[in-house]
DNA sequence: ATCAGCTATTGATCTACATCAAGGCGCGGG
DNA sequence: CCCGCGCCTTGATGTAGATCAATAGCTGAT
């Protein structure tokens, strides 16, 4: 006996609204059956430096990211931090069946999630196997992104591990926006100096040093604070150390 | 509408041959729908130190670890590795929706894996959605295994890397067989040094260093050369840097 | 018994990154 | 305008762990 269940439209790209966007399980573009999800759907905006949830403490919802950077980050007793997440727009966080967050959730930035209450996603997942599906096929590519990452602390110089992050953002940036033509990217890099060297595994003041020292040799241009100017991806990309074809999976 | 599907016995214990097992599908403890994927199943050994599928290479299967411990790694050009999987018996390798396999699957000591050729399991998942529910859960435990060795390859302390592996080791051990009652643990650690420091982001020079200096204060004893006992469990998770109470979720 | 080939240990030295410390720049508020 | 506060940069110094190197045990082959 074969069934057929609801198509989930997977990686819709113009649906900016939808509660669980693009890179999740889309409600908008869906099946009558979805559309009760709506019910449960609800916005929450989040000031830079926010925390959204602190490890440990419960999570009733799971959610989206919309617009803006979030990070999840873990604590040791004694202060030191590691980042094991970063959720860029149409990013998915949270996980069915458990009660609390593993995690501290943080706004990196100014901040909007969409959020639905989890009781209900629940039960939508049980009847609506196409989400199951779309979630395990996400969760799978984060857990590649995860293994590169851990390639990255274990294994990657200070210098590598500056270039693989900017590379990173890039590519995710560029899949976004329109990339300026001419080989040269141009974006945001939103994170503050901390925010890096807890994404990376370093101190600060390694992460400025290497920025400057990357900077200095034409690697990167910075225009303001904040802006990132790549002339030559394929030369910046040569400093990660990784295969020059193989698969950044984020 | 409210449809039912057969349901997938979780974490059945005592399924020592099923194909897929305990933490993974267990199929023969299924509904008939289930029984096709006997037919598909098959047996593989190897060797220690063979390898299985290199990153890259064709994998047309999915599986499970019957006997013995498997790796999945990831080397970079100049020959540095970092260990991203350690598979013990019962954990699942394999992903739905791959061509070929993105990391070195290795028998780090004699194995034998349980496989499923890849299209017949792909077909199933679609008409038996209790398995991707399965799969995701499975999927997001080793998404949170691989965020705590994030943690413990960005900031842990090389004594506290080895304490930790000693004791995830341990645990995993533990919840299989009957542990030693008496806080005493004992068990074996079937990792050479070399894979222990590919696991860890260190030299197998620092991990034989911090070994001997455990040792030497009394918080492992070794007997013989992978024979490991724990006297007192409590002391060496003190060293792990970790919470106390914190799950590990391996 | 001897030897080759592993794996593990231990020592000596080196270095990449951490740590400690001192400004500098930009921005908002009084 | 000045001051305080975040964030960043840069310098001086310290150190955990890498690297290089020698040796030891263990196993199996001759």
């Amino acid at each position: 006996m074969t069934r057929t269940y609801p198509k989930i439209q997977p990686y819709s790209q113009d649906c900016n609204d939808c509660p669980i966007r693009h890179r999740a399980v889309c409600a908008r573009c869906e099946s009558d059956e979805l559309e009760l999800l709506e019910q449960f759907k609800y916005y929450r905006s989040f000031e830079a430096g926010q925390t959204v949830v602190w490890a440990g403490d419960k999570m009733d919802f799971v959610a989206s990211v919309v617009t803006g950077i979030a990070t999840l980050s873990q604590t040791m007793e004694d202060g030191r931090r590691q980042m094991v997440g970063l959720l860029l727009p149409s990013d998915f966080v949270g996980r069915p069946g458990r009660e609390t967050s593993a995690y501290d959730v943080t706004a990196a930035t100014d901040l909007v999630m969409c959020c639905f209450r989890k009781k209900p996603f629940e039960e939508m997942m049980l009847r609506t196997p196409h989400i199951a599906q779309r979630l395990l096929e996400m969760t799978l590519d984060e857990l590649d992104a995860a293994r590169e990452w851990m390639l990255l602390l274990g294994r990657k110089t200070a210098r590598e591990k500056i270039a693989s992050l900017v590379c990173i953002i890039a590519r995710r940036d560029a899949s976004l926006q329109l990339n300026t033509s001419d080989g040269e990217l141009r974006f945001d890099l939103p994170l503050t100096r901390e925010a890096m060297s807890e994404y990376l595994g370093l101190t600060l003041e390694t992460v400025s040093r290497q920025m400057s020292a990357l900077r200095k040799e034409g690697l990167i241009v910075t225009e303001g604070k904040r802006q990132i100017v790549i002339p030559d991806f394929d030369r910046l990309l040569e400093e990660t150390g990784d295969d020059s074809d193989g698969g950044f999976l984020v």
